[in-house]
RNA sequence: GGCCCCAUCGUCUAGUGGCCUAGGACGCUGCCCUCUCACGGCGGAAACUGGAGUUCGAAUCUCCAUGGGGUCACCA
């Protein structure tokens, strides 16, 4: 592979317990995934849960779901920020030592004045230093007082990095300022939290979205500031919503397990975020071990991807109709009523029969209803075309045919229902017939139903259509 | 607004100086198959943001412009 890494390579998916687990999320982890199972690395899950009044443990929950459900499994004991406060305190007070780091007795008012003073000059915000140079002494003395946090200094200089995908990138440390790192010595705000657990963890990739991209300055001069190594780094470019925005919970449904539940194949949803930024080769479907084959983050677009559910519905009609019918008999499992699921062998016949049609596993509900019960339906919907005669005529004779004999079989039935044709015309045939047994204006055809529903049922549903007819 | 990233059909993309009359997939669409629906088969419309360079030759390299996006929190 062109990009094989040096070492080995361990790399980490990290989200937040924020919220629902979005396809987004989605798409960054299975990515990160790939590229360290394609490499025989690790992968790393690490729950960052550093801001406790946003994250819940039912999303938290939900991020285990979901990569269970997308089949990317991690390695080694999940981290949780929450649970680091000493370590992170630890490397806190260091800096503050090492004077790398400062109280900031800054009012939240007096932060968000600078900030508007400095966007109405064109200017970008960023912190002024009004406590940068504050004395040991004062700076102790306030402290008792006063509320504070604590904020790193930033180094002059620039900062510039290779990224896997977008190649060097390069920022002015002076456009940055001194960002705060923490509420408190136990308390750690995002970049910093971030930067003390993947050195922790010896992450040698970090995978994520391009959102990130103007962190990365920020904890690379953490990085510095601590004595550790810098990772190597791999920007996604972001999923956005028709508008081109990027993919929100507001403007869209984002979440993963949403699509689960309205139907969505596991396979099927990661071959569709697979070609969200990557493209293989040639036949743009890609199992897992396909994708484990050939996946290359060097083959990854730089522009961001439009999401698409019309080619996510493709996609799982695609995967549903590969699928044997056993298997997807049991990932109907929970789509289906339990009436019909007591009926086996007319539940498998009919699943065989709709795959073609299902576009998600919700579909067989509502398509396949007439399997096990016939809809009523007007008379007027047994006739074919203007031939309401030969219609008529051709259930009876259906009927009767079917009722002299005991044979059953496809052949038999398109022996019969031909027969009839070449007296009337194939629709006056075939379409009276059709409808009589499903009820519906379209559906699968005839013969596969009959064949579903059994002798006894074909003519039950015959009579029903001859009772309508008559009346 | 500053900074950063990006730019091929409506969308996902192939394409790394000549193989491009720009290929595939989704969607749209015409025809075929056909009792309806679906599947399937064969076609079609549909794109290199603009300009200036470099070069014998640019979708491909450079620069500028334009456009889009991200980010500028005591969120992550």
């Amino acid at each position: 592979m062109d990009s094989a890494p040096k070492t080995p390579v361990r790399t980490r998916f990290a989200p937040s317990p924020t919220g629902p687990f979005s396809v987004g999320n989605a798409r960054t982890a299975l990515f990160a995934w790939l590229y360290a199972r394609r490499n025989g690395g690790t992968f790393l899950l690490r729950i960052e849960d550093t801001d406790m009044e946003r994250s819940k443990p039912e999303y938290e929950e939900q991020i285990r779901d979901s990569l269970a459900w997308l089949g990317l499994n991690w390695d080694e004991t999940p981290l949780r920020q929450s649970e680091r406060r000493a370590v992170y305190e630890k490397y806190i007070k260091k800096l503050l030592e090492e004077k790398k780091a400062y109280f900031c007795f800054c009012s939240e008012e007096e932060l968000e004045a600078d900030r508007t003073a400095q966007l109405s000059q064109g200017l970008a915000p960023k912190y002024g230093g009004r406590c940068r140079s504050l004395t040991d002494e004062e700076s102790a003395r306030r402290a008792a007082l006063e509320p504070h946090v604590i904020r790193f200094r930033m180094p002059q200089g620039s900062i510039s990095f290779t990224d896997l995908i977008r190649g060097e990138v390069t920022f002015e440390a002076d456009i940055i300022g001194d960002f705060i790192i923490a509420k408190d010595e136990r308390t750690p705000l995002y970049n910093f939290a971030v930067v003390i657990d993947d050195e922790e963890s010896a992450v040698t990739h970090v995978v994520r979205g391009e959102d990130h991209l103007s962190n990365t300055p920020r904890q690379i001069a953490l990085q510095k500031a601590l004595g550790f190594g810098t990772p190597v780094y791999a920007h996604l470019p972001l999923l956005l919503d028709a508008e081109r925005q990027k993919l929100s919970k507001r403007r869209a449904q984002t979440s993963l397990l949403a699509y689960r539940h309205e139907g969505y194949l596991a396979d099927a949803m990661f071959n569709f975020l697979l070609l969200l930024g990557w493209h293989p080769e040639g036949d743009e479907i890609v199992g897992r071990d396909e994708a484990l084959k050939r996946f290359d983050l060097s083959r990854v677009q730089k522009a961001g991807a439009v999401w698409s559910d019309e080619k996510l519905s493709w996609m799982n009609a695609h995967y549903i109709r590969a699928m044997e019918t056993s298997a997807l008999l049991t990932e109907l499992a929970s789509f289906v009523p339990k009436a019909w699921q007591e009926k086996k062998e007319l539940l498998a016949k009919a699943v065989g029969i709709e795959k073609e049609r299902m576009k998600t596993l919700a579909d067989f509900a509502s398509r396949a209803g007439f399997f096990f019960e016939l809809p009523d339906y007007p008379p007027d919907m047994l006739f074919w075309d203007e031939k309401p005669d030969e219609s008529k005529e051709n259930i009876r004779a259906l009927h009767a045919a079917l009722e002299e004999t005991l044979t059953f079989t496809p052949e038999f039935l398109t022996a019969t229902l031909e027969a009839r044709a070449k007296e009337t015309g194939k629709g006056a045939a075939y379409w009276p017939f059709r409808v009589a047994l499903s009820g519906e204006q379209s559906s699968p055809g005839g013969i596969e139903i009959a064949l579903a529903l059994g002798r006894e049922e074909t003519l039950r549903r015959l009579e029903i259509a001859i009772e309508k007819v008559e009346a």
